[in-house]
This record gives C-alpha cells, structure tokens and sequence, in this order.
DNA sequence: CTTGCAAATTGGTTCAACCACTCTACATTG
DNA sequence: CAATGTAGAGTGGTTGAACCAATTTGCAAG
C-alpha cells in the first residue's frame, strides 16, 4: 500500500534537509551553484533542481533567478511539517525536548477545538462511527494488539476530524495528525502505557454524542496531562535513535 | 523588495490548483499524462513536472511511476496553507465562509497560546520590543495610517510569538501569520474598523510582562469576539472579488 | 478460463544548450 | 576624483530530445 521507493530527488532532499537543520548549513549560507550540487550528488541539475524547490516550499531555502540559493533562518520561518525531521536532524537535544513538550500541548489544544466543533456537528453517522471505533479500540487494548491500538487510534483520531465537519479544523489538525501517525509507527508502545487510554475514548465519544463539549474537553486535557509525561520520557531516551542515517550520496569523496 | 517576477511554473502550478479547488477536477480525477499536459501549457516537461511537483507536495495530486497523477481529496488532505488559494478559487460560497469562520477562532486559539508561553518566557527584551511596538501601533492608528498598521500589526504579532520562545508556538502560528498578512495586505481597511485594536495590544503587551496568563488571553479572546464578526462581514462582501484571474494558458484553444 | 509474456503507457532521469536576471569590475564621463 | 554606464561572468529559468523503469493492458499459450 505505501513502502514508495525512495528516489533520487528525496535522497537528495532529505540530505541537504539534515545539513541545514544539523546547524551545517547556517541561516544566511548561499549554497554552491546548481551545476556544482548537482555534480556533488552524483545527477544532473534537472533532478537537483526538484529537491532544491522542494527545500524552497518548505522555506528552508530561498531562490531568486541570478543570485542563487541561500539558506533560511528555519526556526522562524518553518512550520510544524519541520519538526518530524528536526527531531530527526536537529542539534540540540534540550531544544528538541522543549519544541516536543510544546508540541504536545499544541497537539491537545486542536484536539480540543475538533471537540467542541464536533459537540456541534456532529451527525448519527459520526457518533457511530466513534463509538464502533472505540469498541474496536477496547478490544485492541485488551488484547495487546501494539499494530490495531497503533492503526485504531488513528482512524479514531480521523472520526474526531471529520465529526467537527469543518475544512479549517481538517486541515489545522492534520500535520500534527501526520506527526501521530509517524510517532506510532515507531514507537507503537506508547499508546498502551496507560489503562486510561480507553476510558478516555469512551469519554470522548460520548461527549460528543451527548453535546457536552466540557466534558470532551475536560477528559482531553486530563487524558493527555497524565500521558504526555510518560510520552516525553520515552522520547528522550529515544531520540538519539532517530538519527537519519546519512544519504550515500553525501558528496564527500570527490 | 518583493514584487516577485511571476514564473511558467508559477503560472501552471496556480492554473492546475485553481482547476482542483474549484471542482473542475474532483478527487480521483487522473490528470493527462505530463507529455500531453506540457503541450497543452505551450512548455515542456522539465518545467511542467516542476509545477505537479509542487502539486505533489502540497497533497492535492499523487503522483505515482507508471501510472500517472490522481487528484488527491484536498478536503481530507489539505493544510492551512491551502486556505488562501481556497478562498480565492473554491466553489461554494457558503463552504467558503464557514472555512473564514472556523479559521478565525483557530487563529485567536493560536495566539492564546502564544501568549500563554510568552507570559512565561519572554525576556525584558521582549516586553521591550512588545511595548515600543504597542506604542509604534498607537500612533499609526490615530494617523489612521493603513498601512504602517497593516506592517506594525505584522511586526507586534512577529514579536509575540518570538517571545514564546518556542520552535513549535512559532512553526504552529506561521500559516496563520501569513493569512493575516495576505489579508491585511488585500484589505487593511479592517485593522482600523474599530477602536478597541490600541487597547487590545497595549492589554496584551501589559500581560506578557506582568505575568498575567489569564489577563492576555482573556483580552485576545474577547477583542477577536468582538473584531471578528466584522471580519466575517467585510470577507462576506469581498469574497467575489478575491477570485484570482484565470491564467493565460489555460489550455482550452488547441 | 487461467496464466504468462510483450507491448503500450506513464513517470523518472539524463544531457546539452540557450535564455534571463543579478552582481561585479572596469571604463567612461562629469 | 566621484558618479555613472556598460560589458562580462555567474547564477537560476526554460527548452527539447532521448533513454530508463514501473505499471497497466491485452493478446496468446496452456
């Protein structure tokens, strides 16, 4: 279903991605000119090209035709897509930690908005919805299923969503919907470290089915109050495992 | 300073863009192959693929090797930063407000927390720059100085969020902080519409140096309340005219 | 009807050349 | 000598053609 091959243009991407969010490649440095990187990475400039103006949607870098490519200060102009490879990449392990711990409080406080959206407009369908996946999520719990909690939560997490029946609320939540889904792949551990974990769905779905958006929101912010702890904790003994492993291509043996 | 000579791929990138979020190619859609797409935008394929690309990144196509490119459900998929080409060329009017809405109360909740995290963290530098701000922003209102407000405005919201000291508060704030300047510079007419905006920053600059979390977000939340509904309004009325002009190669004449 | 292979279709990559914008250095001019 | 204009070098922007590789399609063999 996914597994994509990694190609060229995201190899070289990703490696000019970590130079600049190691610190290698401060805010301000003007890059070596196209055909020069492209003999760097071993390709042509038509395919360095795409991994230059990807690193430019993303604000990393900065072209304009006849003055070349130089970096952005990232930690200004980025946005929360960065913070998955910055965690990754990134130097400092305090400020990884403290952009995480922010992280999570952000996390919880859209989640608290799809409620109260939700509390709203939310249809019969949605309340089903929730509540089937709650049950399907009860039942992974009990049985210690690491991949159904891990794929569960996530399509739960898409019902929240979509019950709030707003493009705003979608498109607010979903990087940091993105960034569960990524978190879960690696560590599917974390989201069976609490019992509390299927109470607090069945809180929230029934918040939601009864219209009581305290409610929701209190369960929420209680929920992720007890578990953002234990999260935080278990991230910073793994962070330095999530060390990309640098691309082949790193241009160093010319 | 900015002014930025509008590229082909520029040019392709927001006729394809406007085609998918306008309905005129609904999910699922697959697009002609890039040969036959170059043609028709009189280019070639190097630059044509560079727009898709760009397509690619910001989730409204998939683009698979071998079997073409599928309009992705952009409704699903989407980011904040889809809003501003979404207002200009979606379809339905209603959907459209209803999107202006929500993104307002995400907006005020973004800030709400900037705030918290600046009452915490900011520096006497911060309060400084805050205040001199505030105090700059004061006298551009009784000038009724539109655009020193719309760029002071721009800055005191820059510094806000600086304050927070925090990658995630500042990565999370961007998308909307872009919305807002794109909007005041389209309509900076709104940011003088009412007399409560020098009381408004001046209350939440005292709060962030008087450590008065619940002062700041409670004068955010209640001026926002209070602007808002003019906001609608004015958006209300402007919203046929933010319709981007079609561009030239719009491929309708081979 | 099922299976397997070959062709057609589509995106991925490469190459080489030329166009257009920006900066720099130097010559010109006052 | 200072201001100014201009030519060149360096950079990204665009082009067209060719070939590689993944996927689908459809025909042929069993």
């Amino acid at each position: 279903m996914s597994a994509r091959a990694s190609t060229i243009v995201d190899d070289i991407y990703k490696a000019l991605q970590g130079r600049i969010l190691s610190g290698a490649l401060p805010a301000g440095t003007r890059l070596p000119a196209e055909r020069e990187l492209a003999t760097e990475f071993h390709t042509n400039r038509n395919t360095l090209r795409e991994a230059i103006r990807r690193l430019e949607q993303d604000r990393m870098v900065s072209v304009r035709h006849g003055q070349g490519v130089t970096v952005c200060d990232f930690r200004r102009t980025g946005t929360i897509d960065l913070l998955e490879p910055f965690l990754a990449n990134g130097g400092d392990a305090t400020e990884k930690m403290s952009a995480l711990r922010d992280l999570l409080s952000f996390r919880t406080m859209v989640l608290e908005s799809a409620i109260v959206l939700a509390v709203d407009r939310a249809t019969a369908a949605d309340h089903e919805r929730l509540h089937r996946l709650t049950r399907v999520l009860r039942g992974a719990f009990a049985a210690q299923d690491r991949d159904a909690l891990a794929e569960g939560f996530h399509e739960w997490l898409e019902a929240l969503v979509d019950s709030s029946h707003s493009l705003t609320a979608r498109w607010a939540a979903n990087p940091y919907l993105d960034l569960n889904r990524s978190f879960t792949g690696r560590f599917p551990s974390l989201w069976i470290t609490d019992e509390a974990f299927p109470e607090y769905l069945e809180a929230c779905a029934r918040a939601v089915s009864e219209q009581n958006a305290e409610a929701g929101v209190a369960a929420t912010r209680a929920y992720y109050a007890k578990i953002d702890g234990v999260i935080l904790a278990a991230m910073n003994a793994a962070l330095p495992f999530m060390v990309a492993q640098p691309s082949p291509e790193s241009g160093a043996e010319s």
